[in-house]
DNA sequence: ACCCGGAGCTAAATCGTTATAGCATTAAAT
DNA sequence: ATTTAATGCTATAACGATTTAGCTCCGGGT
């Protein structure tokens, strides 16, 4: 089992070598020549380290260091396991861009941590603060939701694409599920379906909800629904084959995901259905590649790379401020007619 | 200009409220209840410390509560700001599942940093290790390689995509631009052209000049240069187009990048050329979606999911035996022929 | 016998935070 | 009047590493 023993100090070495810490640190950090220590105490040191597995506590030395490293802050990604990290990635770009552009003289330290779905609580640092100065939390299980609700997270945080009582909250195209389902309807669509992977998030709920509820109460078909087991082209694939072989039908589909539409592609393309003549397909613009399908892949979604600005935006201040102000930041997905529908 | 002031500590708090740095800590910490601390001095302390833009020190808290966290171990990928973070998501999914059966018994921390490209030596905690026990280097300039053979980093790291002295290197299909060769002359190509963005790094530059030698002396037909002015979609396309605009030919493009080849699919239907009838189309496979283009991209390349997990393995290993071997890996490319020759 | 200088270390302060033990002061109970 | 108890803090010791100042030898020169 791993063990939870102490881990190997400059303190330990030095006892096993008849040295101080201080020798040690010399030796470690390689500045034992302009301290004079002896190449004998240096190689026995060093063995000794090695023998004990020595790692650098490197909270310890940044401490240390605190004058000379500036202020740093250290934001973290908090991601479910497992799940696609093309948001994440955006988020970091996000950052990335209001970082560079920040003129508080800090340091920031961006840390990508994940936690096992539905284990939010036990992640290191989420309790006790001990971690990050703030975090963008993202991926959550309903589990984990339930989780936040009922903790008030010693760090300023922002959660992404739901909304939770008492947290600042960041949720991009809201109205996806209704756009999706305008230009469906709009491009003459009757028998609409709506494909998604099985374990939904809320956002992803949220967009399937939207648009049954839109095209069943507006325009007064209720949509088909293509379950796929995961969040993958060949699964998304694979159910819409199951769904087709079944005899079913559907002449506009909405995936949720642009690669769940990838998958309707490829589906479709095999079946010799002609996209959008046959059928319309709409996806999200989640990703970059829509443009680049054939026939170009229209989204209902928003310009990617700068939907998250916000969101980094909010973070910061929320950090720097030290306002503890939860607040729903929301951006409206529009229609991108490209070539399916 | 940014200031380089020391950041607030709650000592300053402290003298500014008049009570002692502990009574701050209990207030920022909220157990001021069981401390049984005034109500009026949470209000003063509290105040102030937003006044005075207070933000706890991460590094102090860690380090105090070294022993409930037990050991950790601070992972870094570092990567130059602007490249695309398809690479650095890999690296970062094979680390997950390498720490995930990790049984030393330690809590790892993953942060992802960027510094300006040809400023790698600038990057804080690269000198003087306060950042991070172990890197993943990747997407560095020439400057940057120049940097790093000059000096002898204090922690282990691997560098990903170029051999440098010194250092623990991975490359990942390190013949990709001979296999890529070989798939188009197979397929009968006779005038074969290359597809790259115009700031090569050291894989991608590899790619180029292996495509070209294997074509030209193997085969005896140079291939013409389609040059991108960055690495994106639109800019492949456009370039393809100009190429073809100017009323040269190709049978075969390699693109050195999926993206590229993406940009490649766009012009040829534009144009009405057809794949692979007319111009056959090689990509790198470092991607999720070649087999989701119409036709499904073939590709020069490997199984990208599993490709890090020896780089994740390699790093790891490197932090935990502080043994400093550089050594050099290299994963083969092979022929991944899908539609699209 | 004494000083000097170098070699090879040691001792102790420091970084910012938290937690434990305990000290005043006042109010209530005996 | 004295003990008891509660209130509202303070003082201080860690956490692990780095660094400055300085200590103790020892050999050589005077």
């Amino acid at each position: 089992m791993p063990s939870r023993k102490k881990s190997v100090t400059l303190k330990d070495i030095a006892e096993a070598a008849g040295v101080t810490p201080g020798t040690v640190s010399f030796v470690v950090t390689n500045t034992y020549e302009e301290r004079r220590i002896s190449l004998e105490t240096v190689e026995r040191v060093r063995r000794i380290a090695r023998e004990l597995g020595y790692v650098p506590n490197i909270a310890a030395r940044n401490l240390r260091f605190a004058d000379r490293n500036k202020s740093m802050l250290v934001l973290a990604i908090i991601t479910s396991a497992g799940a696609p990290l093309n948001l994440v990635s955006h988020l970091f770009e996000a950052l990335q861009r209001r970082i560079r552009v920040d003129r508080s003289g800090r340091h920031f330290v961006i840390n990508v941590s994940t936690f096992n779905p539905g284990k939010l609580h036990l992640l290191p640092g989420i309790l006790d603060g001990s971690r990050f100065n703030g975090a963008i939390i993202t991926n959550t299980q309903p589990l984990d939701d339930s989780f936040l609700e009922s903790t008030v997270l010693p760090f300023p945080s922002l959660v992404i694409g739901r909304e939770l009582q008492g947290y600042a909250c960041f949720v991009p195209s809201v109205n996806a599920g209704r756009v999706a389902a305008e230009m469906l309807h709009e491009a003459g669509v009757g028998r609409p379906a709506v494909l998604y992977e099985e374990a939904l998030t809320q956002a992803t709920e949220r967009r399937v909800t939207q648009f049954c509820t839109e095209f069943g109460t507006r325009y007064g078909a209720q949509p088909a629904r293509i379950v796929a087991s995961v969040s993958s082209e060949m699964a998304a694939s694979e159910a819409l084959e199951g769904f087709l072989a079944a005899g079913k039908v559907t002449d506009g589909i909405f995936a949720v995901h642009d690669n769940l539409a990838a998958g309707a592609y490829l589906t479709l393309r095999r079946r010799g259905l002609k996209i959008p003549a046959q059928v319309r397909v709409v996806g999200m613009g989640d990703s970059d590649w829509p443009p680049f399908l054939d026939p170009p892949l229209s989204c209902a979604g928003a310009e990617e790379s700068s939907v998250y600005d916000e969101a980094a935006q909010m973070i910061l201040e929320a950090c720097l401020a030290a306002q503890p102000k939860p607040t729903i930041a929301c951006t409206q997905a529009r229609a991108m007619p490209r070539g399916s529908t």
